[in-house]
DNA sequence: GTATAACCGAGACGGTACGTCTAGTCTTACC
DNA sequence: GGTAAGACTAGACGTACCGTCTCGGTTATAC
């Protein structure tokens, strides 16, 4: 994972682009135009239509390329995914809770149902169900911090004293997020506004005792 | 898919099991040959080691065969799952509300995570994300039936007069389940008794206005 | 070699022609396409430009199918030279050695220096110089056998008494032959037919003490 | 092939062997290092597995400087076969043709038979048949050179009176060692001083009329 | 004595072909 | 008509080398 694929890919945004095929570095043309003919060939053809030859071919870049710098098709859509989408879900910050729920789950919900981004990370987490391994490292590469950014607001809260001490942080995001993610994953019903909003309610009303949304 | 896939598959419950290779309808051995070795096969080797030629060799069954009745292999595993699987999933009715849903989120986070039509599951759900084609078959062979069954004990519960007529039942249900499916498809942390438990007290607070769940 | 390859090829005369992909038998026609292809791609592009990707290709046949019959390249090339070749070096039958002889070597050297089988023949003879364990096919398979056929006129010539009994007769064909392979292989220089008549009088002068070869 | 390449490398004797780097000469280390390393590999793994990559990995020399001062592979065995043996096959001078000739080409059937570089030999005929170009480079560098030397005895005999004038040479010279090539190249019989010496009796007896060769 | 430039090891690059695997179709003989 | 067997076309897999290139470092002259 040294060599600038998933996590490295990001943490290092300064990466030498001037190099071409020499050892003090990669080409950052090839690995730019890998992770744009990914992330186009899922959009246009969906997860199977995603190769590595067709990455190649679209990318005009030898296979052995690609090979030398990511292991998996997933390897490589979750690089692109990370570039593209890292700091897309980090929630606002208006100092008070009600806000920063409702305007981060719309956000989520829409991130999830109808951008690109979210459609790589739709076949991600499918592909995660069948790999263990690749299950990991999306996990390490992404959900944990996803998980923390999500439970940003929370904990603003608590320091404000708007929220009580002692909470299940991860429970309460589980509630915030997971019928969300039930929507989009298995039911595949619209995840609207109103449909976040409530659930912003109910955590609410059940830790705050009151506070309703106001319709928009 | 018409003859004797997905649901027709259950439906169809005398089957003519005694034939082998003769004109007088398709062979049960065959077919539950597949299936088993469909769902041994991805217990065994993961969704990615599942494929129509090993699951023909190990099912001592020529490729055509499976062809004939099948159109892929998500379509065997369903068929293997919804044989499983079924009936597996019906909410308990114990004339109470509080009790009946407690049982079904814990039975259904254990199904979810440790049963090995769960396994099967979680891969179809995981392919569902790559297929949309797929994913519609998966909710009509057998999600839409599960979300009825998942609302039984709200329905009995209104009836009752338990709860208040005009609930929004789908999203009553997302989030009593969408935590549950988001721990087991997303996140990977232990989905336990508490964690369910407290799912069903939340509605119960926030619908009824009291009945903690007591600890066991 | 059960399966049509090298010498069962030529042994097979009346091979199953009708089948196409069942178990009784392989396709006739995608053999002929994959020898012919191979044959043309020798002749037009050296054997260099030979491979597998390449017959495939031009003979309209998949890479499983070449791979099914055959091991290697080398394997097409021996068994369409067989095809094309087994029985053109028969030496003719006058009922007097000098004059078998002589027509003998012209019909090799035109064979090796002009025709296309010679082509093949002598990219096969290059292989083998580089890879052992097809030399001893190619020997087996066919220069064992074109030995046999290169002693008959000296036989033939012993059993009428025109030749003395107790021949090396490994040895006279070396002095007949070897001379011939050794332009080829060796020199490039030419092959006319006066020089391989002059083998044929060396050979009559030095066993029979006589009968000089007539210029024509 | 300007630079130090086949004839050239046999030609400059006294080359800069005290360089290793620098704007005035190549390495001879290197240059040495990467012929050893194609004639082991030759050796250990056969043609195929002598490869650019493989033969810079064990010279421990980079490809570029492999690719600076040889076309191909073949032109480094054909260096590392002239630097081996480019005077391992002139023909002794006793004074006496029989003799001169006897020992020569046992001498050549050693060589051809036993030694490492007889193997790097063969193999470079045995590619000269799938690269006509390559084919005229070695009969250049190599072959022409050594059909003049096999001929020396043969012309010290005539200049000595012990055989006729106007003898054509090449064929003589094709009828003393094709034999012997046919058997390497060819049959891969073994080829025993008894046969060499045959050989020679065979042209003692034809050009001079008698001298049988003594039994060793 | 320093600058220059030809050589060096290293290794990434775009390619081609390899030999393997699975998909999905087809044909046959048997029952 | 359904079945086991298995050959067929098609195409992606991951690997090995090819020949080209750019880089940073070394070193013997030429200035």
């Amino acid at each position: 994972m040294e060599r600038g694929s998933t996590v490295a890919a990001v943490a290092g945004p300064e990466r030498a682009a001037r190099h071409h095929g020499n050892r003090h570095g990669r080409s950052e043309q090839a690995r730019q135009a890998v992770l744009e003919a990914a992330d186009d060939l899922l959009v246009e053809k969906g997860f199977t239509g995603v190769t590595i030859e067709g990455i190649a071919a679209r990318a005009g870049v030898a296979k052995q390329t690609i090979y030398r710098w990511w292991k998996t098709k997933t390897d490589i859509l979750l690089d692109a995914f990370l570039q593209d989408a890292a700091e897309a879900l980090t929630p606002p910050d208006h100092g008070d809770l009600a806000p920063d729920l409702r305007a981060h789950l719309r956000q989520l919900a829409l991130f999830l149902t109808r951008s690109d981004a979210g459609a790589v990370f739709r076949a991600l987490i499918g592909y995660a169900q069948h790999d263990p391994a690749f299950a990991a490292v999306l996990r390490s590469g992404y959900l944990d911090e996803q998980r923390r950014r999500d439970s940003l607001p929370l904990e603003r809260a608590v320091q404000r004293g708007q929220l009580p001490d002692g909470l299940d942080m991860a429970a309460e995001i589980d509630r915030l997020v997971g019928p969300i993610y039930h929507r989009v994953l298995v039911t595949a019903e619209p995840v609207g506004p109103a449909f976040t909003d409530g659930l912003v309610d109910d955590l609410l009303h059940r830790l705050t005792d009151g506070a309703k949304s106001e319709p928009e």
